[in-house]
DNA sequence: TAAAGAAGTAACTAGTTAGTGCGTTAAATG
DNA sequence: CATTTAACGCACTAACTAGTTACTTCTTTA
């Protein structure tokens, strides 16, 4: 509908480009929606950052909800596809589990707005995320990926039988989310900066061990 | 200052109750800072569930923010407590780190505003929390309990030596946490119901394992 | 019982905020 | 080159929102 013979241009940078401008406000929105949660997000303030005029915002969006599962279903894609770039599948057992660990950690660590996205998403009890099929089939991936690293670590004789790969996958994500997503209260509740360098180093490694010692025989 | 002879009378129901006020508001305030986040949540609002004048609400607590935080300060001194409650010195070791782990997970099962201000306070970079001198000296007592369960466990010998307590304590509170604060995401990427009674049991069962797990030796 | 002080209320203000109506301008198309 | 289509922007509104002003009513105490 927007452009069959166009695509990909890229020739001259065209002073009104569609595809530009809607890029410009996904990523303003995503900073605004991170900072501020989705009720104080404005969207006067994400249509400044943008470059762009407020009534694009409507014109591609609908409203600041439609912007907001937008936003929110990219973030997700984003990691989970991600997470499927690592082909974990070519690794042992141990060094795979390992990997995803550490991936989740740092996937987190350099991507902070997901964890507030989660968050904003969670207290709107997912509301925006219920609608959209493609976040299902795309988790669904994840699953099966610890599912298989699971089964083979079994046969390979390293891992213990009876281990419950959703309740796995859980524990690899909280084990990082909790601690970088309540750094700030935390820094304070425990009285040490939890996101000095070394203090990030230890959390990883502990983090692999908790890991490690839950699968291991 | 505000009544040295009137100290607890619960004589007769008085029509006018300053302090009965100010608990009606702050109950409202934690129900509705959990559910919209300090950004959502409307004075409004507040002070309509709370039976309350709006003009009270600026009278007691100077303004919204204000009120935040000592709705805020409230549920951090709550679970602190109910963890000293626990009195779990007179438990052995590894009893004693089972029932925190239970404790942890029930209290945030049953508060689940909890975990929504705790969240709502690091959307604000704990600017709040940052005030309170005494949540700061009550989260040291719990760290001191970790240690001392830990301690006694490694001269027991079932515990294993090295496992920094405040890495421990932060893991206990992660892997129930982040369950119970993503159960609306969580249900939609696992495709199963977490908030289902077998499922929660599930869990804290796999909880338990985890922790267990990581300080034997 | 009169005076003082505290508890409580209605109505208002000044500033925001999501969302729109309507016109303008650039680019594609025939 | 004329016409259509899509990108873009100004200026507005209707509803909302934190906080306040000015007042009434109840309770305590000298």
């Amino acid at each position: 509908m927007t452009g069959e013979q166009t695509e990909k241009p890229a020739r001259k940078p065209r002073i009104r480009d569609a595809e530009a401008t809607k890029a410009r406000i996904l990523d303003a929105a995503k900073k605004e929606f991170a900072k501020n949660g989705l009720g104080g997000a404005r969207v006067d303030d994400i249509a400044e950052k943008a470059k762009a005029n407020k009534r694009m915002i409507y014109h591609y969006f609908e409203s600041k909800e439609g912007l907001f599962q937008t936003v929110l279903e990219d973030a997700y894609l984003d990691i989970r596809s991600a997470e499927q770039k690592l082909h974990l599948e070519d690794l042992d057992p141990t060094a795979a589990l390992e990997k995803l660990v550490r991936f989740t950690w740092e996937y987190y660590l350099k991507n902070p707005e997901f964890l507030t996205l989660v968050n904003s998403e969670n207290l709107h009890r997912a509301k925006h995320l219920k609608k959209s099929e493609i976040i299902k089939v795309s988790s669904r991936k994840l699953v099966n990926l610890v599912s298989s690293i699971l089964e083979r670590g079994v046969k390979a004789g390293v891992f213990r039988d009876g281990v419950d790969p959703v309740q796995l996958n859980i524990t690899i994500a909280a084990v990082g989310y909790y601690y970088l997503t309540n750094r700030f209260t935390g820094t304070i509740i425990y009285e040490r900066d939890l996101m000095a360098k070394d203090a990030l180093e230890q959390r990883i490694q502990f983090n692999i061990e908790t890991i490690m010692r839950l699968v291991t025989v």
